[in-house]
DNA sequence: CAATTATTGGAGCAAGCACTCCACGAACGC
DNA sequence: GCGTTCGTGGAGTGCTTGCTCCAATAATTG
């Protein structure tokens, strides 16, 4: 009779992770379409049956993947609430870019991503993402424009399509370029963003 | 006897241009994978047995594509010879990005390269066109530098690295972008490469 | 016109894929 | 212990895809 074996979110949320880790992983290395789904399973260590347990689809995994990174971009936005310097808070924008791309995974797996942007369901999570993005970024642009620590010549939503510029270009060179990491190229990254930003 | 109905070079190689132009289309609408070979075939209006009479592989197909893109670079190198102001012609070369981006499919076909760098065949071509792009840039960059038109407190390659860096990004951004037209953006892509450039 | 060969379309095939299904075991309430 | 449900692995399946094969056609020479 009784209601036996009910669900522990905690083990479910820790193989969630597990499976989400394993799939950055190999869409990294091997693009979308590359990491086959046995793949995923392998890097994991479970198999398939168990995969479709947790995601319905391999897009959905896709998706899960962007969904935590967005989680992670509103995280920091709210951690910025209350600074008064908003030049500062864009540059440090712009850097955490630079650190996220020193997981060397994330790079390829931005890559991957945008190989997939055809797909509806994935242009939309990915359009969601860079929404919630620009929107934090674009506050901050105003207010350091109405505080002269901003050009004015160009309307915010510029200003922050160009930020989106240099924090993609950047990630792109840091899969494509040998000579190229983050680390070495963060400072640089930072002093170009505040050279825009100041209306070089 | 007689060796009749000898090969006409203009008619393959205008076929070839066909479904080259064709695959550019599919490729940069539908990413890699998701141009099927059917699908190009019905661009190009040609059977599939067509295609396979021209190339032996879809993916000669995008190597052809990427070849010819490498073509018109060198092309566009050789012109340059003999011109006295670096900086000048550094500018130029950047904006001829934004020239190549006002084609809309030149975006979405770089994305869908990307999306399949693991595959070593992509990869060497891309890596080849890379380098042959970095070696005209650098070949600039030094004589700006020994002209006193560039910046000399950083290497030329990372130079050469951080123009390919605006770009890249710039690439993307017309992708992705509503309100980033390649057009609207050429002076402003222009401006920034000059500021780096000097050294802002 | 005949002979010969490049060129073409499309039917079909083998392989690989995402995903389904099921059976077994573990964990829990009673 | 017993009953019940969750969690799990892996064999199997149907579909899609890149590619092959071949018969028909077009083009060119003599």
């Amino acid at each position: 009779m009784a209601v036996a074996r009910p669900v522990d979110p905690e083990r479910r949320a820790a193989r969630r992770l597990q499976i989400i880790d394993a799939g950055l992983t190999v869409f990294a290395e091997r693009g979308y379409d590359g990491a086959t789904t046995a793949r995923i399973c392998r890097q994991a260590g479970i198999g398939s049956g168990t995969f479709f347990h947790y995601f319905a689809t391999k897009a959905d995994l896709l998706l899960a993947i962007l969904e935590l990174g967005t989680e992670e971009t509103t995280e920091r936005a709210a951690g910025l609430e209350g600074r008064t310097d908003p030049l500062g808070v864009l540059l440090e924008l712009v850097a955490s870019t630079a650190d996220d791309a020193a997981d060397a995974r994330v790079p390829g797996f931005v890559r991957a991503v945008a190989g997939v942007m055809h797909e509806p369901a994935v242009a939309e999570a990915l359009a969601a993402d860079d929404a919630a993005q620009r929107d934090v970024l674009r506050r901050w642009v105003e207010r350091g424009q109405a505080n002269g620590e901003v050009r004015t010549d160009l309307p915010a939503a510029r200003i922050v399509s160009w930020l989106a510029l240099l924090t993609d270009g950047f990630l792109e060179r840091v899969a494509v370029d040998e000579g190229f990491t983050a680390e070495g190229e963060r400072e640089l990254l930072v002093a170009t963003a505040r050279s825009f930003l100041r209306g070089g």
